[in-house]
DNA sequence: CGAACTGTTGAGAGGCTTCAAGCCTAGTGG
DNA sequence: CCACTAGGCTTGAAGCCTCTCAACAGTTCG
């Protein structure tokens, strides 16, 4: 059944593991746990809309989701995919913007919240803080930007080569080439900039060369250097 | 004649209009204006190349910059376009990595560098500067993550015209409606994730249309609204 | 079992790129 | 002052890539 509420674990509301928080002292490490509140989400829940006022940022202590902004004619393009580890919704409290993205669980995921308050007392407070922030948002804006060029400037099949070996490196941590991510063709078709016909064609392509297997969502990558050659990395 | 060295003014080296000193001491000011060195750059003058170690991080007193990436076959993409009044270079800085990207003058520019040595002495000392630096951040994170999802998912037409836009609310500050950046079909293709024969085209159609007047490299544009529309803002 | 959703496949259209040729313009040197 | 040259700009034609539409197959779930 769906309407069992699992309350978080004592793993999922550690922030201990996050680099961001190392440099805190122990008394902030002790405001930051009272402060947060922390929640599961089960797949397809939604963390915040575009367009909505975030109270605070997120820490994500399992799971996976994605971030999308709705363009066009309603289509979604993901721009991120985020995991345990990552931390969301900092862009638009820094501004002091509405959120410009929704997140989306695709992997039953744990949340944690840092309110806006407890975020302005650390930056105030713990300068390495800030400059993890920072660091955090200038990598993001690199791949951001390298994201950019790629789709901008080739083919849509060198572009789900990428995909995929971006989702390898990111959602393979034991190596076994199979993607840990479950992904619709659609979702493939969002963050590759293309629709899903498109892609069920290439992966038909990529299958009968037998660069990669697919059995519905699960795909393992077979060969990755003709992978790379098609990513033109 | 090209020779003629010519040393920056006083104008060309004051920091202190840009936002992100304005919360400095006295004594950090004195210190930023000792450690900083300024520079004149031509049009077509590269400050660094995509793959080099920046010393420092440079604040735009003067002129126009563009930032690219060169990606496949050697094209390059044009990611932002930076003036009086912007930083460049933080990004690598930042996370201590090469430069990711290429920074070349578009319109004589005046240039002052400051070292890696006194952002870090800052960043540790005026919480207000980091947090300014970190807003900075978010704030191209959020125009990189817009750019993304317009380039993949509209035509280049919708593209061009939105590239229009952008342009006129940057270089148009007298709202004379005539950009006040010289841009070729090849840069402006850059810029629009497509080819210099396209841009030709479209640019064409949009002056047939009286949309935009073509002088050269000069556009001015017409009829805001109908490019509104058509780039489906 | 039907409904709703997702994935597959084919055909056709249209946007965009490529290639090639000729034009225009600005800057150069005689 | 004028011819010349290099580089950017324009234009056309051909063909590829990608999208759209539509029909159908598979899957999941109540």
């Amino acid at each position: 059944m769906k309407n069992v509420i699992r309350f978080p674990t004592e793993t999922e509301t550690d922030l201990s593991c996050f680099q961001l928080f190392k440099t805190l002292t122990d008394q902030e490490l002790i405001r930051l746990n009272l402060d947060m509140t922390s929640r599961i989400y089960e797949r397809k829940d939604i963390v915040y809309h575009e367009g909505s006022r975030l109270t605070g940022f997120y820490c994500i202590t399992k799971g996976i989701l994605k971030l999308y902004k709705t363009g066009t004619e309603g289509k979604e393009q993901i721009f991120r995919f985020a995991q345990s580890g990552d931390i969301i919704g900092y862009r638009s409290l820094v501004c002091r913007e509405l959120a410009d993205a929704t997140a989306k669980v695709i992997k039953e995921a744990a949340l944690c919240h840092i309110p806006y308050n407890t975020f302005l007392i650390l930056e105030q407070n713990n300068w390495q803080f800030s400059q993890y922030m920072l660091q955090i948002a200038c990598q993001e804006l690199y791949e951001a930007n390298n994201y950019l060029t790629s789709i901008s400037q080739k083919y849509v099949k060198e572009n789900l080569a990428e995909v995929l070996l971006l989702l390898k490196q990111k959602f393979d941590p034991d190596n076994t080439n199979t993607l840990q991510i479950p992904l619709s063709r659609e979702e493939l078709a969002n963050a590759t900039g293309t629709v899903k016909e498109h892609v069920t064609r290439l992966l038909g392509e990529f299958s009968r060369q037998k660069i990669i297997e697919v059995k519905g969502c699960e795909i393992k990558l077979l060969d990755l250097p003709t992978l790379k050659r098609i990513a033109k990395h």
